[in-house]
DNA sequence: AAATAAGTTGAGAGTACGGTCAACTTATTG
DNA sequence: CAATAAGTTGACCGTACTCTCAACTTATTT
């Protein structure tokens, strides 16, 4: 469906987008804090401009990552159509990775979730599929049984710290990370947790709380 | 042994602790960010004093943390003392985790490493016990073969940014991922890993680089 | 009780950031 | 080709932080 909104005059359409593809290629390099002022400046538009488009700096963010989203839930559906659901596991969470290794805004992004945005259907298909990803892992045995899908956050998050940290001198550490926890995350591997897991609940005020 | 240095003038040292106290309440309440002013103020000396005690944060911190590593190395010992290898190791992680989640501050300083500060022989203390714990523990059969000192580093990363996210809303979150991880240590849950482990002179770059 | 050394003060310089707006320029429309 | 709406500009305001220094105060020494 096309936007409802009146489009845009055109050179304001190209500012647009050389504000959100200038920003894409700062939040990649250098992560979430670059400045706006710098964003525009390099984009070369006033400020001024950026402000006109992106009143919060966490309009520019969504507008950057907005394909993010589908991109995720389309790995989810691909890892669904693996015939080993382990294997459809691990693909997912790999792929995921290497979108975080791939991107230091992103990855400061699932770290921390700047933008509230409401969530989308695109949000709620990701989402369904990532919990059949995890059923079907643990129907089938491999995935322990006392694991939730809100146990992926201690995952995303331990990862996206081991990106950061080692991105500069070994890039691909934090696979090693993912396969220690994942060897954690195997049925046969699975002893009393000593603490029950975060409800969903929760972890939505987690993410809300942004930090 | 008494420091070489010429005793401070009374009041100095009476403001230096001052100072120290109080950093150590703002630094563990709302981690190592905290503005040096808010700090000099709250403690109620002016600005300049501050900077003259403490040239550079990394000064501040390191004298707010100095402690921490002797406690360490403490508990490291402690955890060698324990009859049984693998409980050792667990008891050195969490106890160590403990310390996290109590303190903003030493949260962000490990995660982070701010102050480079020359490594001690308190330092050198603690990491031979933990090189210990490790090999000990491996020795045993407890601990899987292929895991290093250097991977410990993953451990610490990843909770202390669980810590962070859910300090305000499920403060002992942190055990379950710990647990997780755990799960992943054992050397029953062992499976090839895909990446070689950190050099230790890789990990000794990651934290020199700050962040 | 001077004399001297040690330490403190707080205003302010310098920097960087987010954010605003009246004046200006440009695209679109009839 | 006006007329008008849409968009841009960049100087500027407010805020928050780090850090400095000349003038001042306090402790220590003889």
């Amino acid at each position: 469906m096309p936007p409802r909104t009146k489009p845009l005059r055109k050179d304001a359409q190209r500012n647009r987008d050389l504000l959100v593809t200038t920003a894409r290629e700062l939040f990649a390099a250098r992560g979430l804090d670059v400045s706006l002022d710098e964003i525009a400046r390099t984009a070369g538009v006033s400020s001024g401009t950026l402000y006109n488009h992106f009143p919060e700096r966490a309009d520019l963010v969504e507008a950057v990552f907005a394909d993010r989203v589908a991109t995720v839930a389309e790995i989810a559906e691909h890892a669904l159509a693996m015939a080993d659901p382990w294997a459809g596991l691990v693909h997912f969470l790999e792929r995921v990775c290497e979108l975080q290794a791939a991107d230091r805004g992103y990855n400061d992004l699932v770290s921390r979730r700047l933008p509230q945005a409401p969530p989308t259907e695109e949000h709620a298909r990701g989402y369904e599929s990532m919990v059949r990803i995890l059923d079907r892992a643990r129907e089938s045995g491999a995935l322990r049984e006392d694991v939730t899908l809100e146990d992926m956050a201690f995952l995303t998050w331990g990862t996206a710290r081991t990106v950061e940290a080692t991105a500069a001198v070994r890039p691909q550490a934090w696979r090693r990370h993912l396969a220690l926890m994942l060897d954690g995350l195997r049925a046969t591997a699975a002893r009393p947790l000593p603490e029950p897991p975060l409800r969903p609940d929760e972890l939505a005020e987690i993410m809300r709380a942004c930090s």
